[in-house]
DNA sequence: GCCAACGTTGGC
DNA sequence: GCCAACGTTGGC
């Protein structure tokens, strides 16, 4: 069992959107960095924990728990042309791109960055660091029980 | 909208 | 395989 922080735009897939979802549940498609992609596909495993976060909006930060809940699955919008995210050197064959499914556990309060940076426990989490841009990242299974304490 | 940081691309 | 140019991310 291991546990993540996961990006979503909110304009994009917010909490409440993924409460709305048939199962609570959302694809997570679009992924085009490898490191992000080998998270999911190498190492993410059905009821892994994740910190559901918002990026690029008003307030940044933890919205809400969720699980991973499903294994990882080749990312459909890779192989349609007329997609954003169509990449024209993968294809059916040899897929590029994968991802998993991510299903809500709890809505919880936002619990904002800024917060996030004035706890010292918290002080080697991966989004704290500086330049960090990944959109999927480890968290240590402290870190994560403390975060969910703040909760 | 600025800009630092980082990833990707492509010429050589 | 180097590296400059370019694109993207994402907090502020």
């Amino acid at each position: 069992m291991r546990y993540w922080l996961m990006k979503s735009e909110p304009s994009d897939v917010s909490i409440d959107d993924l409460a709305r979802l048939p199962n609570q549940t959302v694809a997570w498609y679009g992924v085009r960095n490898y490191q992000a992609r080998n998270f999911m596909r190498d190492d993410m495993q059905t009821g892994d924990g994740v910190l559901f976060y918002h990026s690029s909006c008003k307030e940044p930060g933890i919205a809400g728990l969720a699980r991973v809940s499903s294994a990882a699955y080749a990312d459909h919008t890779q192989f349609d042309p007329q997609h954003k995210y169509f990449d024209p050197k993968a294809s059916l064959e040899t897929p590029r791109w994968f991802h998993v499914d991510v299903q809500l556990v709890r809505k919880t309060r936002l619990l904002p960055l800024t917060e996030l940076r004035h706890h010292p426990e918290l002080q080697h989490l991966r989004i704290l660091q500086r330049g960090n841009r990944l959109s999927i990242t480890p968290v240590e299974a402290g870190e994560y029980a403390f975060i969910v304490n703040l909760l």
